[in-house]
DNA sequence: TTACCTCGAGCTCA
DNA sequence: CTCGAGGTAA
């Protein structure tokens, strides 16, 4: 056979054997015997093998795994893969439906395309001129992860999408997933293997996808359904979403049989409870129903507000409940002291997971709830994640005799001193949570505090985690983070699990860490209400350390963003000598980094300038306004005078107001005092 | 918060 | 083989 024979033959094969594969995964009819496939599945590899030039991107050989990778590189989405808003009762549907009419301006009837919101996990797959070239999973919405030949042995994704009504280049969105089914006989394999069974089918298709050697992916039962497309989407022709979901699955691929469109709100609480219904006999696990405009056009009129559209929700159903017992109530110590009380509770299977603790938030919840030691309480998992004490069941609280009913246990009282190193234990006036006073002096704050330090969006020291923090808090070697950077190989080996190589590694990635930014460093030093974004804030606006060590609250609000109370955390923590001395500690240890020059902010716009305030500003309050002016350098007078260079007016400005046009004294509003911080006079 | 995958390296026993 | 650490997903 000529070379054009063999690439006309193996493109025959192609064309076939998923025509096959198509008939047999997704229509469930074969349309060959198994052994005549395979036959043909084979001279397919084989030419392949003998002009590796024919092997295309949508090969059905391509379905059996590739050579494991080293990693899953990033991968951007062409349009970001957002989330979807949550309802969870009937009255936040009815909101959407309003939000939905007023955004449209209509009173009439809107219909909306629905469909199962299937429990998987998200992924976006390309196509480029009909051939599927490769899938991510949602990762942050805007990169995600690639797991291209994993994707390509899920049969249910076509590697090519028939005829030629598709957009140069298209995003098909939907989930991967494990029928129940599936699941079960996978376990029972996994179990006879003596392999590790897994708990639930969505963490069974994540772990299944995230292998790296997608041969294994290849022998896992994964499943994949469509529900909308990313970029390429205006290139088709839908003028609904129904539509849409129709041309998806005459690409062939897997779409919800139970989609439906329906009126109004009244169809989808309608919807809702038949699919509640139904969902025990579904072949796959759901967590509710998505709701979505059914319009493309005024999908798109409605837009987006922030990281979710407005035209779409989804209505999740309620968190399953389990009850289960309190074996006790510990309290952590967080980095700032703070004292969060934790259920410890007896391990109960809820919601997919198993779940052990439960946090209680504050001492105030605890006291509402009143939990106590030997309750039975019921738990849940809320908002998707978090498990949750929803109550007690009071009429099993243990009692200390069969018939008297004094509870076995007092009510949950925070303790007075510090569990960990027995500081005094303060709440501030109208503050929810109590803080351990003890400060870097308490070793659960240091721990934390150098946790954080080490951590990847700080300082990045590889391979310090808690296991060894513990350890080295409490053999005393490292009191504050400036003691890392004191640490030897030596010292090291000999601690638990802690060799020759894996001490070497890490003075190695300590001393790595040396080389910094200005704003990974602030951020490391655990300032209170310094995250990662203010740190940077504060770097650009200051340039250098001594210039912000050296900046008082009044200066530091002058920093964009930051506003009395962050102003005054950091002025608090630079008002410690001992954080002035960790700070030296760490200067001489060499860390270091470029430093740049103070931003223009900086500038004394107001200089020499004195204002009055009077009234209430929209959004700034009187001391704020007041921070921001000495900031600048301007000064702020309690009455108006003709040496008063400008009056900032707010609402219901009185008797200064009246002094100020007397006199002809400048009046401003808010946005006007702004406009003089930001340019300057002469505005 | 829990479950999962992956890596490097320590531990243990042959 | 087991553990700790680091990463991801919901």
């Amino acid at each position: 056979m000529a070379a054009a024979g063999k690439a006309e033959r193996a493109a025959w094969l192609r064309a076939e054997l998923e025509r096959h594969n198509h008939a047999y995964y997704a229509l469930d009819a074969p349309t060959i015997p198994d052994a005549e496939y395979d036959r043909l599945f084979r001279e397919l590899q084989g030419l392949e093998a003998e002009f590796p030039e024919l092997l295309a991107a949508d090969s059905p050989t391509r379905r059996v795994g590739a050579p494991p990778l080293k990693e899953f590189p990033p991968r951007r989405h062409g349009l970001p893969m957002l989330s979807l808003n949550n309802a969870f009762a009937p009255d936040e549907v009815e909101a959407f439906d309003k939000r939905v009419r007023d955004g449209l301006e209509t009173i009439a009837t809107v219909d909306y395309a629905v469909e199962p919101k299937f429990d998987g996990l998200a992924i976006s797959l390309t196509y480029e001129n009909g051939v599927f070239t490769g899938g991510a999973t949602r990762g942050d919405g805007i990169t995600g992860e690639e797991v291209t030949p994993n994707l390509r042995t899920l049969r249910d994704i076509p590697l090519r999408l028939p005829g030629t009504g598709w957009p140069a280049l298209v995003e098909v969105r939907g989930e991967v997933l494990m029928y129940r089914a599936a699941f079960a006989e996978l376990n029972a394999r996994q179990r006879q293997r003596g392999d590790k069974e897994f708990v639930n089918p969505r963490n069974a298709a994540a772990g299944s996808l995230r292998q790296l050697d997608s041969r294994i992916t290849a022998g896992r039962p994964l499943s994949f359904f469509a529900y909308g497309v990313g970029a390429g989407g205006d290139g088709l022709a839908a003028r609904t979403h129904g539509d849409l979901i129709d041309q998806l699955a005459a690409w062939g691929f897997p779409v919800a049989a139970e989609r439906a469109v329906v009126g109004g709100c009244r169809g989808l609480l309608e919807y809702f409870a038949k699919i509640e219904k139904l969902r025990p006999a579904l072949p796959y696990d759901i967590d509710g129903v998505v709701y979505k405009v059914n319009r493309r056009d005024w999908q798109d009129r409605l837009g987006f507000v922030s990281r979710a559209p407005r035209f779409a929700i989804a209505h999740k159903f309620p968190a399953e409940e389990a009850s289960t017992e309190v074996l006790g109530i510990d309290v952590q110590v967080g980095r700032t002291g703070a004292i969060t009380p934790v259920a410890r509770l007896k391990p109960v299977f809820v919601g997919g997971v198993t779940v052990t603790n439960a946090t209680l938030h504050n001492a105030d919840e605890v006291r509402r709830k009143d939990v106590r030691v030997g309750d039975t309480v019921i738990v849940r998992r809320a908002g998707d994640v978090i498990p949750e004490v929803v109550a007690i069941v009071p009429e099993k609280r243990p009692t200390r005799d069969l018939f008297g009913g004094v509870p076995l246990h007092p009510p949950f009282a925070l303790p007075e001193t510090c569990p960990e190193c027995g500081s005094a234990v303060a709440r501030g006036e109208d503050e929810a949570i109590a803080r351990c006073t003890g400060g870097l002096f308490c070793p659960a704050q240091r721990k934390q505090a150098l946790l954080h330090f080490a951590a990847r969006r700080a300082m990045d020291i590889e391979g310090l985690g808690d296991k060894l923090v513990d350890q080295l808090v409490d053999a005393g070697l490292v009191h504050t983070p400036a003691d890392l950077y004191g640490l030897s190989a030596e010292t090291l080996a000999g601690l638990e699990r802690m060799g020759e190589k894996s001490a070497h590694n890490l003075v190695a990635a300590i001393d790595a860490s040396r080389q910094t930014t200005l704003a990974r460093f602030v951020f490391a030093l655990g300032i209170r209400n310094v995250g990662e974004a203010t740190a940077r804030d504060l770097a650009r606006h200051f340039g250098g350390l001594d210039a912000l060590l050296a900046a008082d609250a009044a200066a530091l609000q002058a920093v964009p963003d930051v506003g009395p109370v962050v102003a005054a955390s950091i002025a608090a923590f630079l008002g410690e000598a001992h954080n002035r001395q960790v700070i030296d500690d760490l200067r001489r240890a060499g860390l270091s980094w470029e430093e740049g020059q103070p931003a223009a902010a900086g500038l004394q716009r107001l200089a020499g300038k004195t204002l009055v305030l009077t009234g209430t500003l929209p959004t700034l309050k009187r001391d704020q306004a007041k921070a921001l002016i000495e900031a600048a350098g301007g000064k702020v007078a309690g009455s108006v005078s003709k040496k008063t260079d400008f009056v900032v007016a707010g609402e219901e400005a009185g008797s200064k107001l009246e002094k100020a046009l007397e006199l002809g004294v400048t009046v401003i509003d808010e946005d006007g005092l702004i406009q003089l911080l930001e340019k300057g006079e002469g505005q």
